[in-house]
Formats: C-alpha cells, structure tokens, sequence
RNA sequence: GGGCGGUUAGCUCAGCGGUAGAGCAUCGGUCUUACAAACCGGGGGCCACUGGUUCGAACCCAGUACCGCCCACCA
C-alpha cells in the first residue's frame, strides 16, 4: 500500500467525488423515511462567495448530510436572489463606464441588458457551492424571476389587494437620490455625522419679537409651514396660535402646539416641514398644515424653492441659505453638532425624506399571527435570545413601503384606468380583460425585492400550484440565516406562510454566527478586509475550511476570521493538521489490511483494556456528537470529534494496539484485532462525514465496508450496554502511570532509546492487577523492558520515585541519576500536591460543606484529600531518603 | 436614549455552579517504519472590575469600565 500518499492531498479528491455523489442522485430527496427540508437562503444572484455564505451553506450541508445518513427524506432547495438595487446597481455601473445610463438605454432594452448579463454570469455563487460541497438538489434550483416564481409574487399581491392589506399613500419615504428610488426603514442605516446645528429667530407678524428654531437641515425652511412647541411648554403657553413670518420666504406660518416637541431641546420649538421630515409629516397631518416638497428626487432645491434656489444641490442650497438669513440677521448661533444621519444601507448616500406617493402593505394584522407561533414556541428560534428581537420588533412593526422606483424587479402588478381606477391583476392579460375597453397603463414602479423573498420557502415548492413537492416538503425543518436580516428576511416569511399556507414555514430559526475580520469588525470588501473562501480552498482544501468554521461557528457567538497572509491562515492550518491526521491514521490502518482481505469493518468481542476503553469512548462520542447536532452547537460537534479522534483514537488506541494490528502473523487474533480497528475507524468517519465530507469518503472507499458511498451509510448509533464506565476508569489509571514514566524520563534527561526497570508499588490489589495485564502496553508505550509488581516500592539506592492515582512508581538509574535535579522534581510534585490538598482542606474544614453539600462530592472529597495526603507522605520519605546523597 | 452580546494562558477561542481547557506560539527532547502538517514532556491564567447569592462562582444576581452589534422621531 505504498501508493497512499504521505499526506492528504485535497484537491486530487474533492472534484470526484462531488460529480460521482451528485450523478448518483445522491443530493435528490430519497422518498423514504420522515421529512427533513430546507430552503436556503437565497444569495445575490450576481454575487460571489464570502466568509460567511461559506459558514451559512456548510452548516446547511452538515445538517443535510446528517439527516440523510439518519435515514430521512432530505431535501436543501438552493436558488438565488434577484436583488434589486443591488443587481441594478451593478449594471447602472457597467453602462456608465460605457457613457450609458439607464435612462438613455430605456426601461426595456436595460432589462434585455440585465436579463442577459443574470444569465450569463450570473448564479455563480452556486458553482462556487458546489466547490464547497454542497448537497443541495440542483435540480430544484429556484430564482426569484422565474416565471413559475413570478406567478407566487404575483398572487400574493393579488391576494394582499383583494383582503385590504395594500394601499397606495401619500407619504413622507426614505429616498435615495443616488438609486433614485423609494427604500423601507430598515434598508436605511444610521450613524452620526459632524455637521451644524443652526438656531434661526422667526419673528411674529406683529413686531412682537421672535421665536427660535434649531435646525440641522436649514434648506429644509423653504417648506415650512408651522412652528410648534410643547403644549406644556410655559414659555410658549401665551403665544400657541400667533402668527410668524418665515424668513426669505415672507410667508405666513402658525405657532402651533404639539407633544412632539421636546421642551428641552434648544429653545423647545421647532420648525415643521412636513414634505421634508417624516416626523413633521405626521404632525402636518394632525394640524393639516400644507405641505410644500422644495426638494426634488435628485436632491436639488425644485421650482417650489424658488430662484436664486432652484437647481442648486441640497448641500449648496443649505450654504447659499445659511449666508442669505445671515445677512437677514435672523441667525441666532451656529453650534457644532453630531447629527444622526439617515444613509442609504446600498450606496450610503444620505437619504432624503421626501413626500411621495408609494405602495404600502398594512403589517398589524399580517404580523400578529407571527407574533403568536414564536410566543408559543411553535417558531423557536436558536440561540433563543433572538425571540427577544424579533418580538420586539413585530410588536412595534410599521407599515411596509414595497414600491421601488427600479426597473429590475417584479413590476407592481396594478394598472390604472384614465378615470384613475385601480386594476390589479395576476398578468396584463388579465388587466386587459377587467379592464374591457378601457386604456390602461401599468404602474411604473418595481416591489421591494423582500416582498418576493418573504415568500421563498413556499413558493420554491411549487405555490400557488398545488405541487407535490409543496404537499411533501412543506413545511421545512429549519431556517438557517444571518442575524441581520430576522426583521427584512424572516419576519416576512413567517407571516406569508401563515396567511398563504395557513401553517409556519419553519419550525426552527438558527441564527448562525457573524463573521468578522481579525479586528472583530465586519468583514467588508469595499475595505479589502474579506477573505474569499475559494482561496481558502485552494490552500488547503474544502474539509479544512469547514471544519475550521464548524468548530468556531459556537452558539452563534460572532468568529473572527484572519486574512490569508504569506499563503497561510493559522485557523484553518490547524483544520487541515486535522484532516491530515485523519488520513494518516487511515493510512496506518490500510497498511495493515493489505493481503488481508477477510477483514471487515465489525467489532469483535475482546476483554482487553484498550478494546472496552475504546468501545466506550466511541460510544460516548457518538451519543454527544448527535445530542450536539440535534441542538445546533455544530462547535461542540466538531470538538468531540476532535478530540475524539486525535487523543482517544490515535494517540492511545493506535499505539496500544499497534503491535498486534501490524503482526505479520495471520491469526484470528490479529484478524480481530484490524477487524475493531477498522471498526472504530470507519465508525469515527461515519461520524466526520458530514463535517468533513471529502476525506471521509476517500479514505472509506478505501476501507473494508458496507455500501457504495458512505454519504448514504447510516448514521451511527449509540448503545447503553456499551458503556464501560469501570474500562475509562482503569484506562485513565494506566494513561497516568505511563504519563508519569515518560515524564520522568523527560525531566531526568534519561535518553529516549534506553530501555528503563520500572518498579510499581501499591497495596490495591485491582490496581496491582491492572498493572500486570497490561504490563505489555506499559513497557512499549513508555519504553520499559521490565516492570516488577509489588505492594510497596522496594528500598532503591539510586532511583526517581514518584506516586500517581496511589500507584508508587520507581525507576531505578543507576549512575544515571542527577540528585539535585530529583530532589527539585520530587519537591515540586510535593508541591503541586500539596497546593490542591489545601484547597481541598479549606472546603472540608467548613462545617457547612459536609452539612450542605451533595454526598458524592463530600465523598470524593474527603477520599482524594486522604489520597493526596498519602501520596505526599511517601513523597516526602523519598526526598528524606535523597537528601543524604 | 433603550436593548443584546463580548471581556478566560502571548494570540484565536472552548468551558457557563464542585477552585481552569484546546489549537497556535514558547521552552526541552525525539526522523520511536501512520503522520515533523508529527510524537513525547514542560512552563504560562487573582477567568475585566466591584459588590451580592451559595457550603462552594469563570459560571447565578446587581452594578462599573471598555469593545462590538441592534433598535429609537430629539429638530
């Protein structure tokens, strides 16, 4: 077997693999067994692969490769977003490299031009899926243009229509005038900018003096039409109803009084623009004050503004304005000020609110059903402090602006008759056919890309059609998403499923952790600080790349990812060692199988140690890896395996029975002793798979097995009458005293080669047994050539001494031993000994603690304090003993 | 302004009531025929701070500090 290579090489295996696995229709549900579903989280359809989507679609593959070893019917939908703005803006940019823009191009040849470049470059955020190892069904591939998806998009808003839910309204909006389009409240993102606040005096009609208004956004004046302080407000209690003069302007407006101005702020009054201010748009209604826009979609003073204004960008117009009230003398002061600013979350231009006519969906009534299935719990969300967020929200939900003023998107289904009548249809020829004789022409404006993605889960099934994918695999076993979108993403899903399918889409949401740049700030391109998972995976293979995620990817606790630097990644080095190591204890086992082909993956029954320790620790790891993977704490998976494989498996198994598994003897022992080790190894891979699943496989077509591919081998099951609590009790004895002979060895810088006497001495009489069972595996293990048993030690003139788990153990040096080194060795065990006991002392000096505590750890105690106190006795007569010499 | 996380070995992070663990780094020793991407051994921590609950706290409670997110109409 000298053809397996000395070190796993990935990339020779994953490209196989992943054809054979998926040729074989292994990524197809299977038709058998309980429903197993997900719908993924559709990425960008122009996007490319990140960090986190790498995080996202591997959690998505281990549960689905679990799920199907368990036997399910599994199924992972995949699909991608047609994105809005974003895909837009991708292509806005393309044409204004060329000179272009979208508006020269027309409304149909830049949706030939998007159209085109979607199906041309885009989606290959899913390739780059299957270079992750995916096993999502490709042919169930969904996007959100789709005709049959479009038809879902389509009867929602029908539907929606028809019950009342939507509405067309007058409203103040978030406006980019970058992107040119209306945006929802939480496509908007809010940080301080330093900028002005200006405090402006508007004086009364009648001479009466003035009144003072803080403002950030002077331009904004132009369209005031009221003033209004606190109805509580003592120093305006005389002056509600007064009329003032708005500078510049020259117009009349009201002082009125309304609770939304807050006493404390500045001079406690504030001017009101309602076009402009989404606040004084309320409190315009409430006072039905007019409402004057000054400002138009492209962020420049309008007609309304009036010269020398007009035209001039909202940011010269507020200088321009600043210098003309100055010269009026009605500026009061201008402070610095941090203002909270309102950017757009794509481009980060700062938004304008702007009153504008748009496209509502009344949430109250649609949210409150989805407000209900997560307080019952019959929605939980994983970690459960999401519910938190996520209620909180909902109970607070306002209406949802869906218009955008886009092109690229699914265009707003309503038509208008020239008498100004709505028609809302499914298709145009349904309009055309309400609409009989009548014109009609189709709103221009696009939804809101969410509006589409809130229906995902069953529409990728098949809605409205009654498909039998629908009937089967709705609904799915769990959500696995990002935190930020809970409000734009899973709030929405929740209540469509509810008002469309009557039943919740999901009934688990994993929240999944964020992933960060070294920094623990976000990862962002824009700044260079992402790392492309592809590259990763050109490093060091696909496995290394999930396993390192896995087993950071805690209980959606956030995870620091560090760049690729002089072509390494320390976190993901220490994954690839791993797979390393798993192919080489492999390699180990296939070298030892070779010429033997009558050995098969079965555990034969065995009385020794190592065999029972072995069997238990599997057992266990079985039982915590599945337990780990049911609750979604993929890191604890990760680490019992880990450890699992690395210390249990190949540091002690493999060496303890390495002798007899690479005898050159053919007997039945030896048949049986590679018959368990091929058993715990093929077991443990089993376990790995859906971690790791490359290597797994690799190196399980290699083994003696059952199956044709170990993605469809069942599960592992855990077995109580395999536990062996008394084998991982005596194994840990004999792990210590062999432990305590190398150690010595090491610190007595006594040569690896030489073979040491070892003398162990105990009263108990299971321990002295124990000893001289295994006596064979201490001599290899800690390279001894002869052990002598006794009740206790001999006299030894010259000898390192020591004592662990009340076993005393003696290797006799003569002329090897450096006295001054042994007396400090033996003091600082003394040491460390007697550290512990004082602790142990102090607790079982307290009256109390034996009163209250739990017996068994009063017990264990009092039993390891007299333990230590024995061993530190003989410690003391060896040092005693030592200090003559 | 409100809410939620985080603060544990030099670094990255587990642990979340019985007085601390891993990987990397470090120090010493090994090419012991599965693996030097490895093996063996060692050193390193008042578990951010202050109180409280408890027989017992890194872990629970209250507060403080710093870091990071989310929400919010203070012009």
């Amino acid at each position: 077997m000298t053809d397996i290579p000395k070190a796993y090489e990935p990339h020779s295996v994953e490209q196989k693999w992943y054809e054979t696995w998926n040729s074989r229709g292994y990524f197809k549900p299977s038709g058998k067994g309980p429903i197993y579903s997900i719908t993924i989280p559709p990425p960008n359809v122009t996007g490319s692969l990140h960090i986190g989507h790498a995080l996202c679609y591997t959690i998505h593959d281990v549960l689905i490769r679990w799920r199907r070893m368990q036997g399910y019917d599994t199924l992972c939908v995949p699909g991608t977003d047609h994105a809005g703005i974003a895909t837009q803006n991708v292509i806005e940019k393309q044409l204004s490299k060329e000179g272009l823009s979208r508006h020269a191009l027309g409304r149909e040849k830049f949706l030939d031009r998007t159209w085109q470049f979607v199906n041309e470059y885009g989606g290959v955020i899913l390739t780059q899926l299957k270079r992750l190892g995916c096993s999502f069904d490709w042919d169930r591939e969904r996007f959100t243009m789709d005709e049959n998806y479009v038809k879902a998009v389509m009867e929602c808003f029908v539907q929606w229509w028809e019950a009342g839910y939507i509405y067309r309204g007058n409203r103040v909006i978030n406006w980019c005038p970058r992107c040119l389009t209306a945006i929802s409240d939480i496509e908007v993102e809010r940080e301080e900018r330093k900028s002005k606040l200006y405090h402006l005096r508007y004086p009364f009609k009648d001479g009466s003096g003035y009144v003072v208004v803080a403002t950030t956004r002077p331009e904004t004046m132009l369209g005031d039409t009221a003033v209004a302080a606190n109805p509580a407000d003592e120093r305006y209690r005389d002056l509600f109803g007064k009329t003032l003069i708005l500078p510049i302007v020259g117009s009349e407006i009201p002082l009125i009084a309304d609770d939304y101005a807050q006493p404390e702020f500045g001079s406690g009054a504030v001017k009101v623009t309602p076009a402009h201010d989404s606040n004084d748009f309320e409190a315009g209604l409430r006072h039905d004050l007019p409402q004057i826009t000054v400002i138009d979609i492209h962020g420049k003073m309008n007609e309304q503004a009036g010269p020398p204004y007009t035209g001039l960008d909202r940011f010269e117009a507020r200088e321009r304005i600043v210098a003309d009230l100055e010269a009026l003398g009605v500026i009061e002061k201008i402070e610095d000020y941090d203002v909270p600013t309102a950017t757009c979350a794509r481009c980060h231009t700062i938004i304008e609110p702007l009153l504008s006519e748009q496209w509502f969906v009344r949430m109250k009534e649609l949210a409150q059903p989805a407000i209900d299935v997560v307080r019952e719990g019959r929605v939980k969300f994983v970690p459960e402090r999401y519910e938190r967020t996520y209620l909180d929200w909902m109970e607070n939900i306002r209406d949802w602006t869906i218009s955008r003023q886009l092109w690229w998107g699914h265009r707003i289904p309503v038509w208008t008759t020239e008498d100004g009548q709505y028609i809302v249809a499914r298709s145009q020829e349904e309009a055309l056919a309400k609409a009989g004789d009548r014109p009609i022409k189709q709103d221009e404006d696009v939804l809101d890309t969410w509006f589409s993605s809130a229906l995902w889960p069953h529409a990728v099934l098949g809605w409205p059609e009654r498909t039998a994918d629908l009937e089967h695999y709705y609904p799915t076993s769990v959500l696995i998403t990002a935190r930020d979108i809970i409000y734009l993403w899973v709030s929405r899903m929740i209540m469509t499923g509810i008002y469309f399918k009557e039943e919740i889409p999901f009934s688990d949401v994993y929240i999944y952790a964020t992933v960060l740049d070294e920094h623990g700030k976000r990862q962002s391109k824009s700044l260079g600080t992402g790392v492309d998972p592809l590259d990763v995976i050109e490093l060091y293979g696909t496995d290394a790349l999930r396993f390192s995620l896995l087993i950071r990817a805690a209980r959606g606790q956030d995870i620091r990812f560090a760049p690729i630097r002089e072509k390494r990644q320390p976190q993901v080095e220490e994954a690839r060692n791993f797979a390393n190591k798993i192919w080489n204890a492999s390699r180990f086992v296939m070298m030892n199988l070779a010429g033997a082909e009558e050995v098969r993956s079965e555990w034969v029954e065995s009385d020794a140690l190592a065999d029972r320790w072995i069997l238990a620790e599997l057992n266990e790891t079985i039982d915590e890896v599945t337990r780990a993977l049911e609750e979604y704490r993929l890191n604890e998976a990760a680490q019992t395996l880990y450890k699992f494989f690395w210390d249990n498996f190949c540091d002690w198994y493999i060496e303890l029975t390495k002798s007899v598994v690479s005898s050159r003897e053919d007997t039945a022992e030896v048949r049986a002793a590679r018959s368990r080790i091929v058993y715990i190894l093929e077991t443990s891979l089993r376990l790995l798979h859906p971690l790791m699943p490359y290597i797994t496989e690799e190196i399980w077509q290699r083994l003696p097995h059952r199956g044709e591919s170990i993605m469809v081998a069942p599960w592992p099951e855990a077995s109580a009458s395999r536990e062996d609590r008394k084998a991982r009790e005596q194994m840990q004895v004999l792990i210590a005293v062999i432990t305590k002979v190398r150690n010595i060895r090491s610190e007595m810088n006594i040569p690896p080669q030489s073979r040491l006497r070892l003398h162990v001495g105990t009263s108990d009489a299971g321990a002295r047994e124990l000893i001289n069972k295994n006596a064979g595996q201490i001599k290899r293990l800690a390279r001894v050539e002869e052990i002598t048993i006794s009740e206790a030690l001999p006299e030894m003139k010259s000898a390192a001494r020591d004592i662990v788990a009340g076993i005393e153990i003696g290797v006799p040096l003569e002329g090897l031993i450096d006295f001054d080194k042994e007396r400090e060795r033996i003091k600082k065990e003394i040491e460390r000994k007697e550290n512990e006991t004082r602790g142990l002392a102090s607790r079982l000096d307290n009256p109390s603690f034996a009163g209250r505590a739990p017996r068994e750890v009063v017990d264990q105690t009092r039993q390891r304090h007299a333990e230590l106190r024995a061993e530190i006795e003989k410690l003391r007569t060896t040092l005693t003993g030592l200090s003559g010499q």
